[in-house]
DNA sequence: ATTAGTGTACTAGTTAGATAGTACACTAAT
DNA sequence: ATTAGTGTACTATCTAACTAGTACACTAAT
């Protein structure tokens, strides 16, 4: 599973947020281990000294715990972990909203394009009017 | 007016999108000549060295003419710079919906969050039920 | 006690982005 | 003709990100 990471942002916070996202998504659970450094390197593709960091910048982020030779573990702070889904969709929205009205786009055309993007690779359109 | 960076993201890249922007919310017609790489470079606080690539890569990219001892203008091809606003239109809102999804959060959610970050700032809120 | 696996902390090197500076060729204004 | 302004093409340097490699300290398993 080596990953495909895009050129515009860096790879370690590329994988800050993939596994932000499992962990948000229930993929891995609280207390989780997660794969050591010299393991998820490989299976993502990235040097070892890159994993470290992103270990390393989730810890002081207190997404998760690092345990000397024992390895990195999901945070048991529930918490913690609720307002991190919160934060991250807060950004993203927030930057979804900002580049759309740089662009000129209204709120409702925002939704409407939205709605037709997914509306087209679903089949389900529940706000069209 | 010297521009805030964010750190995620190439600074050129940045510039590219914030000058696309400007085109097409009409804030620069077509035709209109643009600052001069070193005015502009001035403008942003930037190197011109940063702003020449801004200039070399929009022109790569069909959205301005570059006239050698003149300046640099904005295309007159209305069809490119309609093409231009649906591309950036799609990318933001498919990278708005890979994100959101990574989080788990459905088109539902999605709209949803969408219209309350808008409903708390204008009071207007088209969609809720 | 030894080995394996873990996080951690380096050193050294490469690359992309960004900056500073310089100079040339072209265009326009004086 | 000269000057000013323009894009263009460099050289040199610095920084952040990323890689490769190494070794230490700690924990767990044998």
């Amino acid at each position: 599973m080596v990953m495909d990471f895009k050129p515009d942002k860096p790879i370690y916070q590329q994988l800050i947020d993939k596994v932000s996202s499992e962990i948000i998504r229930g993929e891995r659970n609280a207390g989780d281990k997660l794969p050591s450094v010299r393991e998820f390197a490989v299976e993502t593709g990235v040097n070892a000294n890159t994993m470290q960091r992103v270990y390393r910048e989730m810890e002081q982020q207190g997404i998760v715990e690092t345990k000397r030779g024992q390895g990195t573990f999901v945070t048991e702070d529930l918490e913690r972990l609720q307002k991190l889904r919160t934060e991250m969709k807060q950004l993203y929205i927030e930057a979804f909203v900002q580049d759309m009205s740089e662009l000129g786009f209204t709120l409702d055309e925002m939704v409407d394009g939205l709605v037709h993007y997914q509306g087209e690779r679903e089949g389900k359109n529940d706000y069209t009017e």
